[in-house]
DNA sequence: CCAGAAGAGTTGTGCTACACAACTATAGGA
DNA sequence: TCCTATAGTTGTGTAGCACAACTCTTCTGG
């Protein structure tokens, strides 16, 4: 695909591989399959960002996001409305909520965890273990050079 | 983030965070810098598929992006209306086109790929040689597994 | 103490990218 | 020749998001 000039030991070619594959196969790394209702993939992060932080603002929220304000607003409200989020004002600053998961919606964090577990699994039990080591590998330098990138 | 009991050697957490990372992140792996007006990923992907392949119907087309038939017809002629792609109709069979790059077009994706391996470069030049490569074993292996997985 | 700036959240609006369904047009049989 | 299959088109609806203008609360300087 395009240009292709390699240059020794730089997987940029398999990156572009990736994207495309991923673009394409799309929702086969999100789950899909479970069962309850439907869950956008914001929703997902939304759910694992409150999960690890116990109570966040919206606008923490939103910058952990990368989401604008607006849409978290909204994005809260869903949650809120299915029962999975808790939205207090902070007694303290009245401007503020704190949000926070409800047992519910714990429950349904945990579980939509266990599917990503499960899906992830079975993709990388077709990979060799020298593959698996080298993945953890490089894309935890991706990581670091991403987190680096922006910030 | 969620349930996490490792399984040794899997790297599906670091699955995980990369996908957050790169929801996050969004369009900087995505060139956008690029001084050639307004170009959406499905438009490069088109491009990419159309110079690997020389001539395709948008039917070949749809299925090698994932993306529906009516929705390749309208990027077709979105591609078409900007000079990179000619749309001439089989002449063995007037119901099929066959769609190509112009030279226009061919200048374009090889510019457009140009960027993408600046973009990329720059990102892996922060890791270290072993990273990168086991980021090449462990993305081809990953890619493997996901052509398996959907066929 | 009060006016106004600043910040958190909401709502209106519009855009992009896509799917689905119903359509047209060409082709290939029985 | 009609009937069906196939390629592409067009109408319409939806999800997911940003931007801008608004409200409400808090903070600050004169």
């Amino acid at each position: 695909m395009y240009d292709t000039t390699p240059r020794s030991g730089f997987p940029d070619d398999d990156l572009r591989r990736l994207f495309r594959l991923l673009a394409r196969t799309g929702r086969l790394l999100e789950p899909h399959g479970h069962t309850e209702l439907r869950v956008s993939m914001s929703e997902i992060f939304a759910l694992g960002e409150l999960g690890d932080a116990d109570t966040l603002s919206q606008n923490e929220l939103a910058a952990r996001l990368g989401l604008e304000k607006s849409t978290v607003s909204r994005l809260a409200a869903a949650l809120e409305r299915r029962g999975w989020l808790s939205r207090e004002r902070d007694p303290d600053n009245r401007r503020f909520y704190r949000l926070g998961l409800t047992p519910e919606g714990r429950a349904a964090t945990e579980s939509i965890g266990r599917e990503f577990h499960r899906t992830h699994a079975a993709l990388l039990d077709a990979l060799t273990p020298a593959e698996r080591e080298g993945l953890t590998l490089g894309l935890n330098g991706l990581i670091r050079a991403l987190e680096e990138h922006d910030g």
